[in-house]
DNA sequence: GTCTAACAAACGAACGTTCGTTGGCAAGAG
DNA sequence: CTCTTGCCAACGAACGTTCGTTTGTTAGAC
């Protein structure tokens, strides 16, 4: 018989939360989830609210190391972009319930934590934008859109990638960073 | 003294659900909305699904005149292509809460309806995805990406738009529809 | 090696609140 | 008079959370 930890709450909340939502989910489901009663999760964990800053900020953090990863690749700006991309693809598809707690359910937290993650949005959108600059500056990407809106776009596909994608199916990982280059004209 | 319609009931909920979703608003909610309280809403409707119903349709009836009027216009497949784009923006941007709430909200409908919305949305991607083969065969659309695919991409940059994209501000809906066409490899 | 003190994990009952919903009644419009 | 609209009071269920208690494990003292 093992217990419970509080690594196993939160990962179940993310598994919740990403498929119900944070409103649809009630603590007594979550305790359900792990054979235990919704009065017991208390025992790992402060509040409900918790649990949605834990998950979040882990899809947060995920993000950010990716980001970073990327930006140390050295080589022209569109190496750099195929490794965000690439970087992007795999939190979304190996961490789907952070990555999809993280992108639809930031609506629920409390104002505080909520600015905090909408401002990281904001800072990973401008490093799409910037590499796409510096990708047009240097050459190395001829996009026919201007990068604000190339951004904008590239970060809309790449989110809705874990909605239909799936591992097992005749499209590698590898061939869907090309198809979304191929696809923006950077290819 | 001006009394409350049915559809301002609908209205009014459309336009919580979009924004705090299904499970995040309640009828007491809605009724403050409308300077009533929540158990007078039922004077209008017969239950807070019946509502969710009643607006995820709207959104579902939209979209489905859009893509028939689009179908109608003759000329190239890129011409219906591009009448499909705009069609979309419309409905995304001029009915907001409808189409958050067709995009966003399925989940929570009953398994019945949340199926139908389903094959709705899947007969939705079938029409771009028939439009894009339809302009490969005639030469009129040069797209480097398969047809699945692009229907794909092409709708998650619309699907998305309706979040970032604000009529008062310099890109106007016409440009917008050029610059997915230009994005996508069209253009 | 045993005894004991501490701890983490879970239970079960209960708290106050909010939820969706119902039913009876009142006011006003056609 | 009737029909629509809304209020009011109330229902049972579910909500997040707290509390005192129980259980199993771990660590140190004897």
């Amino acid at each position: 018989m093992s217990r419970n930890t509080k690594e196993d709450v939160v990962a179940a909340a993310g598994r919740l939360f990403a498929t119900r939502g944070y409103e649809g989910t009630s603590m007594r489901d979550l305790g359900g989830e792990l054979g235990l009663l919704g009065s017991s999760l208390y025992s790992h964990v402060g509040s409900k609210q918790d649990l949605l800053v834990e998950v979040v900020g882990r899809g947060a953090e995920l993000f950010q190391r990716s980001i970073d990863q990327a930006g140390e690749v050295d080589g022209t700006a569109r190496d750099r972009l195929r490794s965000m991309i690439a970087g992007h693809l795999d939190v979304v598809l190996d961490h789907r319930d952070e990555g999809r707690t993280f992108l639809n359910e930031a609506r629920s937290l409390d104002s505080e934590h909520r600015s905090e993650i909408l401002s990281a949005r904001n800072r990973y959108e401008s490093a799409f934008r910037t590499v796409l600059e510096e990708g047009t500056a240097d050459g190395s990407i001829m996009m026919d859109t201007e990068p604000a809106i190339g951004a904008i776009f590239l970060l809309s596909i790449l989110n809705a990638v874990e909605r239909w994608y799936r591992d097992d199916g005749k499209l590698s990982r590898a061939d869907l960073v090309d198809e979304v280059l191929e696809f923006s004209g950077v290819l």
